[in-house]
DNA sequence: TAGGCCATCTGGTCCT
DNA sequence: AGGACCAGATGGCCTA
């Protein structure tokens, strides 16, 4: 935790001190009385403007997953739908949806944390990043199926194998794979604990 | 000082 | 309708 609640705190303040009547405050121009740097949003007339910087994010990559087409006729309903609650509802609607997503983003560094212990690494002075976990954890996983696949021919007898059917299909799934990916899985994941032991 | 990593805010979209 | 999810934006901290 580096910088933990830096944003939150001026976020907050933006919204519970900054005015205590909001509709008001929230109509005018931004940056007019608001503390600089406050990150709420303020509608214009019919338009979002940034608060915090002076580009905002338009979806033109088509979204996460392919979700950004034909929004014009969502977005102004659901701006119109916006404009029927006050300023102070959006408000308190907006901090608990903050609160959520920093809940959900505990959550998901959690998951996070978890993942790193239970991958073996060598380095442990240093704290996996978030990209090294996830790359380190594909290898790993491909490494284990590997000794797996190299070890299951001996031992699948299918007498002591409660759910064989499950079994070979998931033998046959990843032998697929492996086919497919060419795989040098083993190899590159101890050469990757080394580079990142290394410190690289 | 630049660049990497991260936490947080935010608004749009999806899902229940 | 409201919560979950997603991704862009921003700024702080750390390290080479």
């Amino acid at each position: 935790m580096k910088s933990k609640g830096k944003a939150s705190k001026r976020s907050q303040q933006a919204w519970s001190e900054s005015d205590p009547d909001p509709d008001l405050q929230l109509e005018t121009e931004p940056g007019s009385s608001e503390q600089e740097g406050s990150e709420a949003s303020v509608q214009l007339g019919d338009s979002w403007r940034p608060r915090r910087g002076e580009r905002r994010r338009v979806r033109s990559d088509g979204g996460g997953g392919g979700e950004g087409g034909g929004l014009g006729v969502t977005r102004a309903s659901s701006r119109r739908r916006r404009q029927h609650s006050s300023a102070k509802e959006r408000n308190v609607r907006r901090l608990e949806s903050n609160e959520r997503e920093r809940q959900r983003m505990h959550k998901l560094n959690n998951a996070f944390q978890a993942l790193r212990e239970a991958i073996p690494h060598v380095r442990t002075d240093k704290k996996l990043s978030k990209i090294e976990t996830l790359t380190l954890a594909k290898n790993y996983i491909k490494a284990l199926t590997t000794i797996i696949l190299g070890m299951s021919g001996g031992c699948r007898t299918g007498a002591d194998c409660p759910d064989e059917a499950t079994a070979s299909r998931l033998l046959q799934c990843c032998q697929q794979r492996l086919k497919e990916e060419d795989d040098e899985s083993l190899s590159k994941y101890l050469t990757q604990i080394h580079s990142f032991n290394q410190g690289s």
